[in-house]
DNA sequence: GAGTGGTCTAGACCACTAT
DNA sequence: TAGTGGTCTAGACCACTCC
C-alpha cells in the first residue's frame, strides 16, 4: 500500500514525534529545508505539515516555525459530577461550570496569565428567534449581551457569545459585582439556584471570522458548543454559544444510564424494520487511498 | 480589510449556500468551472472548496463531484438524562446508549440501511496498559476485543473499538445472543446492572488510517471519544474508542452543577493571584489575516 | 537582510466512474 | 472517452519578525 508523497513524509514525522525522537516543544525543520530532505515540492512537505497540524500534534506560527505539541496540552473540561477516582491522572482539570468566573482562577493554576477580552460592550439587546426559543422568552424581549474572548498566556482559547434574560441581570450593566460568581450572585439576588446545565457539541473547522479571533490556521478544527444553563425553577438563565479551539481542550462528561427495560417497553415497534430507502441526498462514500 | 482569493471565492459560495441560493443536495460547480468563474488557478478554487468543506457545508466525492450538504444532516446524540422539553425541536435523536445495539434501529429510524462491519473477528486478547488501566483489572488479564465500523446507507458513520472483561463476556465468543441488548444480556446472566458511563471527547482531524476507514477527507474532522461504561458495582464493563465523523454529528449532554457554596469553602485560596509565569513552551499565537 | 509560514500560479498526471 | 476530485511540481510574491 502506497500513500501519497505527503502522507509519506507526515508518517515519518508523526512516527518521530511519537516515539520521543521529537520531543514536544522541539522546532520542526522549516518547510523549504523538508522539502529538500524529501526530495519534494515545498507545497508537498507543507502539505505534511498541514496534515500533523490537524491532528494536533505540531502547532504552526508564522514566523517563528512548526513546533512539536505537547502531548497533553489540553486543558481537560469536566462536566457533570465529579469524577471520583479519575481514570488516568488527569493533568488538569478546569471544572469552569461549578463557579462562574473560575476560568481565571483555572488559568492561573495552569501557571498562565489568563485574559478576558470584550469583543463587545455587555448591551442589552432585543431577542431574536434562537435566543428566544432557547431562553423560553417571547422574541424583541430585551436581554443581556456579553461577546468575549478568553485567552490565556495570550493565546485564545474560546470564544463566548452569551445571553441572559433582562429581567434578571440587567442590573449588571450598572453594577459591579467584582469577582462575585455569576450565578451565586443570581442565588442572592433573585435566590435562582442553578440546577443543570444542557449542551449540544460539534466540531468543524473554524469560519474565517473565527479563525481570526481566535488566531488558528485554516486547518485546525474547532468544538462549537450551545450551551442552555437551567435555574431548579427549570428557567433558563444564560444561552451561550461557545468556540472552542478544539486542539486545547478535552471535554469529559459522565452520565447516569437510563433503565433499558424501561426504554424497551414503549419503543420502537412503529418503525418496522426496513432496509432498503435510499433518501434524496443520493451519496455513496468513495473515498479511497492509493494502494 | 481584504481576505485572500480563496477566501473570497469560500465567502460568496458560503452565502449562497446560507441564503439559499445553493440549496441542500445541489451540486457545486466543479473545480475547474469556479477557477474560470473567479479568474483564479484550480488550486485555489480548490482551497475555497475545502474550507467549506472542513466547516460541513459541503460534502466531496470523487468522480462525482461536491454537494451541498444538508444543514441538519447531523445525527443528534444524546446522552445522560432525557431532555424533557427539547430546547429545539431535535431532528432525530439516536440515544444509542440507552439501548446496546440500538445503532441498527437508529438507522433504520432515519432511513437508511444500517450495517456494521467488523474490522476483526471478536476475540480474546491481553490486556495492555490502557485497557487495564480502564477497566480496573491487571495488565495481561483476558478482555474480549470488538472493533467495526458502522454505517449508515453506506455511509461509514463511526470506528469502534471496544473492549469487555473476559470473565464477564468471554462466552460471548461462543455465544449468539441475536439482538439483545449486550448489556441487558450482562444484567441477566450475572445481575450487573449497568448505571453509567464516563466519556472523555476530543476533535481533530482524522489520521491516515482513520481517514481510510471512515472515508473521508483530509480535511474533514473527527470526534474520538473514550468512553466507560460502569456497573452498579463500580466495576468497568466496557472501555470503548471511538472515532465519529465530526460532520455527521452532533452531541448532546445534560447534567447537572454542583453547589459552588460547597466548592468555594474548600478552594483555590492556595492560589494567589498571580499574572506573569510564562511557561516553558514560549507560544504567541501570531495568526494574521490580511486586512 | 534573512528566514518563517501564507498564498497563489499554470501547468501536470493519476484513479476512478459514467457514458 | 470525458470529466471528476486527489496529488504534485517548481517556481513566485507577501507579511511579518528577528538580528
Amino acid at each position: 500500500m502506497e500513500l501519497g508523497k505527503a502522507e509519506e513524509i507526515a508518517a515519518k514525522l508523526r512516527a518521530d514525534i511519537q516515539n520521543g525522537t521529537l520531543a514536544a516543544g522541539t522546532k520542526l525543520a522549516p518547510e523549504r529545508e523538508l522539502s529538500e530532505q524529501f526530495g519534494v515540492s515545498r507545497m508537498t512537505a507543507r502539505r505534511a505539515v498541514q496534515l500533523l497540524e490537524g491532528e494536533g500534534l505540531v502547532a504552526r506560527y508564522p514566523v517563528r516555525g512548526t513546533f512539536v505539541a505537547g502531548i497533553r496540552g489540553r486543558l481537560l473540561v469536566e462536566r457533570g459530577r465529579e469524577v471520583q477516582p479519575p481514570p488516568k491522572p488527569p493533568a488538569i482539570a478546569a471544572a469552569e461550570l461549578r463557579q462562574s468566573g473560575s476560568f481565571i482562577k483555572d488559568m492561573q493554576r495552569l501557571g498562565c496569565k489568563p485574559q478576558v477580552q470584550f469583543l463587545e460592550q455587555p448591551a442589552l439587546v432585543a431577542a431574536n428567534d434562537d435566543i428566544a426559543a432557547h431562553l423560553h422568552i417571547a422574541k424583541g424581549t430585551l436581554v443581556l449581551k456579553r461577546y468575549r474572548l478568553q485567552l490565556a498566556d495570550n493565546l485564545p482559547y474560546r470564544l463566548i457569545e452569551s445571553y441572559y434574560p433582562a429581567d434578571l441581570f440587567g442590573e449588571l450593566l450598572a453594577l459591579d459585582i467584582g469577582g462575585t460568581p455569576l450565578f451565586a450572585w443570581l442565588q442572592e439576588r433573585h435566590g435562582l439556584k442553578v440546577t443543570h446545565a444542557q449542551e449540544v457539541l460539534l466540531a468543524r473547522l473554524a469560519t474565517p471570522n473565527e479563525r481570526q479571533l481566535l488566531q488558528i490556521s485554516p486547518n485546525a478544527p474547532v468544538v462549537a458548543i450551545d450551551r442552555t444553563v437551567l435555574a431548579d425553577t427549570g428557567q433558563p438563565v444564560e444561552w451561550a454559544h461557545i468556540i472552542a479551539v478544539a486542539a486545547l481542550y478535552m471535554f469529559t462528561y459522565e452520565y447516569d444510564i437510563l433503565d433499558w427495560n424501561q426504554e424497551q417497553k414503549h419503543g420502537d415497534t412503529a418503525t418496522p424494520d426496513q432496509t432498503a430507502n435510499t433518501p434524496g441526498d443520493q451519496r455513496r462514500a468513495t473515498y479511497r487511498h492509493r494502494d
